[in-house]
DNA sequence: CCTAAGGATCCCGACAGTCG
DNA sequence: CGACTGTCGGGATCCTTAGG
């Protein structure tokens, strides 16, 4: 799957989404360890074959399938063509040179094929005469390959017996794989040249050789440990299906599979069988209520705030200081780097190195090496710790376990932690909005003291069933237990950013208005005001507050719902709806048959008359 | 200064449908 | 049958935001 059809799966399954970003760049470290395990396992399956003692294979698009084994002995890939590199040549960008660069292959289409099979031959022809270490055998061999390619054994040492020769095995397992590579890289997609294509086809070849537990071993070597959760579910199942449940099951799906193949029938045998609730599957849980809070289920663990000081912003940075709190216990200490101390960072920390001293804030302080520091760090640390820091899974996290990789610690370090928490990402799920918006705090705690309860939610994109064609999204909900609900509408003017309000409405565009009285107030035929009314009337509520904050001002107005706007607004949007966008939608009324006249409203007559005779108002007002 | 993540956007290839 | 167009999806870039 590629990133949008990964971000509907988990848009089906009620799960966050992942950005394509993010996808991509798991997919390189991902793919770089499929790359690795297949090449392996094709070792492993060539070593096998060998042992075997039979050396007919079957070269396919790409791929070398063992006659004996049936697994995949060698793969390779041509590209004539590499984006990376389409794009430098676009773009003229030096800068990006050095990439995974995916061009290897420069003659014609025709001739790929062919080229791969000798390549592949050539490295199948070694490989079989380095261990005998017979050089004139080796030689032989390899004079043979071009002729072997186009069907001439008359060279092949080992193709001396014509009988064995046309004996080339069953080309199931090649289709096999085929089938399995076109559905990693379905050839509706385009994957040439990308790096893409080289994950999608180590996979199959992973998958091919070594079943679906290639996937186990590739999230082992990235330290992913989904099997525990496997095994923490399977104790949930009955204890005959967890003792031998999966044995029974494979083998007798083994003994159906061949029955149908022997007997022809292959479609009646399971349709019917699942009458009882299987074992193996399990409800999708459902998605929690809005307001249901997210809660970390930290269990037995000892909670650590800590905190890192470093030489700057790079990866490959030293430690300066490491401090943490674990209840009344705290660690600080401060560790000598190795590296000089960007000024940036010395402007943050306060701490700056001249020779073997370290001072903060112009005064030494005691310092320890890397090491020794980490050391005591691992020894104070209680049993079973979770730590927990802002953006260390960017920054603090990546430092420390280099740092405790380079000392060799690491082992150390695991065995008291448990994990870190990241508590940037803690906050983007909990911070409400008030404290996203530029509201003035000394505002905001008066208008907590005059309402009671006073709570500002985050929404999102309301529907009102009645009006299913309009739709809005305030900025946000307030609740008290004085006012009842209303919606949140709040602007900052960009080019007002610097002025007073009062200011600001001497400009005639402005859509804050004195009144008689010299108040301010939103003017009724501006387009916010109609934005708020229809918010109103979409939420279903009697009032919403106008905000509009820029660096010197604040302004705060209740806005009272108006039933006859709101059905002005209805009248207009139906109007609009069935007449414009309903034959767009179905009929592509308007973009495809540019000559043709605008349909005549049919729906609603008392609308079209109404709408020729206050054309010039509604036209400034459904602007 | 570095790095990773997320959102928005653009570009391009493959495919299906339409039309002359 | 070929040219053209619209849609979909993958790949890549740009911008912003955290951390010292």
């Amino acid at each position: 799957m590629g990133p949008v059809q990964t971000v509907n799966f988990v848009t089906a399954l009620n799960v966050p989404c992942i950005s394509p970003n993010n996808l991509k760049s798991r997919e390189r470290e991902i793919g770089k360890t499929i790359e690795e395990y297949a090449l392996t396992s094709c070792k492993k399956a060539l070593e096998e074959e060998y042992l075997m003692n039979s050396y007919n294979f079957i070269p396919g698009h790409a791929t070398v399938i063992g006659n004996l084994s049936g697994k995949c002995l060698h793969f390779r890939l041509k590209s004539t063509d590499c984006r990376k590199c389409n794009y430098i040549d676009e773009k003229d960008d030096a800068s990006e040179k050095d990439h995974d660069c995916r061009r290897n292959y420069s003659g014609s289409s025709n001739a790929m094929e062919p080229a791969l099979a000798v390549e592949m031959d050539m490295l199948y022809a070694i490989k079989q005469n380095t261990s005998k270490g017979d050089i004139e055998n080796l030689k032989s061999t390899i004079d043979a390959i071009v002729p072997h390619a186009f069907g001439d054994y008359s060279l092949c040492s080992s193709c001396e017996n014509t009988n064995k020769l046309a004996n080339l095995g069953s080309s199931q397992s090649n289709e096999s794989l085929n089938f399995v590579i076109s559905t990693k890289a379905p050839k509706s997609k385009h994957f040439g040249g990308s790096q893409s294509l080289g994950y999608r086809v180590a996979s199959a070849v992973s998958q091919k050789n070594d079943g679906r537990n290639y996937v186990v071993e590739v999230n082992k070597t990235h330290r992913l440990y989904p099997e525990s959760e496997r095994e923490k579910r399977q104790k949930l199942l009955p204890q005959h299906i967890r003792e031998n449940g999966g044995t029974k099951k494979g083998s007798r799906l083994r003994s159906v599979r061949s029955k149908e193949i022997r007997e022809g029938d292959s479609y009646t045998s399971a349709i019917s069988s699942i009458e009882e609730e299987s074992p193996y599957i399990e409800e999708i849980p459902s998605r929690p209520a809005e307001n249901d809070n997210i809660n970390l289920h930290l269990g037995n663990t000892a909670t650590v705030f800590f905190d890192l000081e470093t030489t700057g912003l790079g990866i490959s940075c030293d430690i300066t200081q490491i401090a943490a709190v674990f209840g009344t216990n705290k660690f600080s200490q401060y560790v000598m780097p190795l590296q000089p101390i960007t000024i940036a960072a010395s402007k943050v920390t306060g701490l700056t190195r001249f020779g073997n001293v370290l001072y903060r804030n112009g005064i030494p302080v005691p310092h320890q090496n890397s090491k020794e520091c980490l050391k005591e760090l691992i020894t104070w640390l209680p049993e079973n710790a979770v730590l927990f820091g802002h953006n260390v899974k960017s920054f603090d996290a990546k430092i420390i376990i280099k740092a405790l990789t380079d000392e060799n610690l690491i082992n150390d370090f695991e065995s008291k932690c448990n994990g870190v928490v990241d508590t940037l990402h803690v906050l983007e799920l909990h911070t409400p909005i008030e404290t996203c918006c530029p509201a003035d705090q000394p505002e905001l705690d008066k208008l907590r003291k005059e309402h009671e309860n006073l709570k500002v939610e985050e929404v999102g994109f309301f529907i009102n069933p009645n009006v299913p064609f309009i739709g809005a999204s305030p900025d946000g909900i307030v609740t008290c237990d004085c006012c009842g609900q209303a919606v949140v509408e709040i602007k900052c003017p960009f080019c007002k950013k610097h002025d007073s309000l009062e200011n600001a409405s001497d400009d005639k565009n402005f859509y804050l208005k004195k009144d008689n009285d010299g108040n301010l107030k939103l003017y009724t035929k501006h387009m916010y005001y109609y934005q708020v009314q229809t918010q109103l009337g979409i939420c279903q509520m009697e009032s919403g507050y106008f905000v509009v904050w820029t660096e010197k001002d604040l302004h705060i107005e209740q806005i009272v719902f108006n039933n006859e706007l709101w059905k002005e607004i209805c009248d207009k949007s139906k109007h609009l709806f069935i007449t414009a966008i309903l034959p767009e939608l179905i009929g592509k009324f308007y973009s495809r048959l540019p000559n043709r006249q605008p349909l005549k409203p049919v729906v609603n007559n008392y609308l079209c008359e109404k709408e020729s005779k206050s054309k010039d108002n509604n036209e400034q007002n459904t602007e």
